[in-house]
DNA sequence: GTCTATACACCGATAGAC
DNA sequence: GTCTATCGGTGTATAGAC
């Protein structure tokens, strides 16, 4: 290692700038819908003008994907809290696993479409945005594995009818429960057709 | 009723124009994708300025929204074909009619994106432009009906699949087979927890 | 009715003064 | 580092030619 981690005033300064930004994105992605948010309305709402925002981040886009790495962090420290407690039976395992993800998607419509939809035009995550996700769906899968999930086909089917409920969901009754009472179901019809143990037909 | 039914040239004309900037509004959307149809591209590709839209349409979400009917009812042909010829066997019959609309999305990203998805802000689709797609809707829960699928829940649990996958298959890898290739497994996996009868694993 | 011309308000982005 | 001014582009509105 070289040098002493000094404290960099300027750098902690720029970088409390650019949380406040990030953080006024946040709340209008959540007031306003994710393809809503403008650069003046950010700037304004923290007492900038919106060109000042370029001494932040070099781009709008660059700005979704700082919140896009946000986002996965937050939910791979959500995801790592919840591992230390996961059920011992494979299928209550699976179970709080994918009403967690759901759950988390529920909790911000505009923060699961930043991470899992592509309704930005244009917008392409980079390595660095993406590694917390890589992460948390690594972990994942090795969860999966110790629960007897091997075959990669079958945790893409699990992943696909997960995500396939969040946006049923999300879609069609953003707020109700249709697709979100449903999701016990289909990991019980996954757990049964893997063979996987532990009993069915626990309502939510 | 009233009057005879005597051939409008204006309407006819009007008509004819109208389509000509629905193709050429198509033709962009699967080149640039379905975000940046622009009216003045659209305009031009057809030999008008921009304005001149407007003598056919009353704003670009309402191109859209014939966008979305046409879509609609593209599918309800291609199911009332197939319709024609479903397998007896339940399973069977569920695998076409999942593979169907598996393809029908695959053949055009964006037209799955306007039908499905939520990509165009502000956009909500007419009662008028909803219509076919409550009607083959209906036309396809009736043969789930026929076939043994009678809890609205499990039908829904079984769009959602096929919607997660279609998803994961254009967000993650675009023209490959990762997840068109979990499709009848998916099917199958429902089938038995419903004990429906039918032979399983039919490769694709 | 149809289309052009023009204009407006908004967007992301850039240049340059301070 | 932050501002003002401005650019090219967008959807949209309207006046007026034909």
């Amino acid at each position: 290692m070289l040098g002493t981690p000094i404290r960099d005033r300027q750098t902690e300064r720029r970088e409390a700038t650019r949380a406040e930004i990030l953080d006024a994105a946040w709340t209008i992605a959540a007031d306003k819908g994710l393809t809503e948010v403008t650069l003046r309305d950010v700037a304004v709402a923290i007492g900038m003008q919106a060109p000042s925002l370029y001494s932040y981040f070099p781009s709008k886009l660059a700005i979704y994907d700082a919140m896009f790495g946000q986002a996965w962090t937050q939910y791979s420290e959500v995801f790592a809290a919840a591992e230390l407690t996961l059920p011992r039976s494979a299928r209550a395992a699976i179970k709080k696993v994918a009403n967690l993800f759901f759950d988390f998607a529920m909790a911000s419509p505009a923060r699961y479409q930043l991470m899992n939809e592509r309704v930005i035009p244009g917008f392409v995550p980079t390595p660095e945005s993406y590694a917390p996700a890589v992460d948390v769906l690594e972990r994942m899968r090795t969860h999966l594995h110790r629960f007897g999930v091997n075959d990669p086909g079958d945790i893409d089917l699990l992943l696909a009818l997960v995500g396939g409920l969040i946006n049923a969901q999300q879609a069609n009754e953003p707020g109700g429960d249709r697709w979100a009472r449903l999701l016990d179901k289909g990991v019980d019809m996954f757990a049964d057709n893997l063979g996987l143990p532990g009993s069915r037909r626990r309502s939510r």
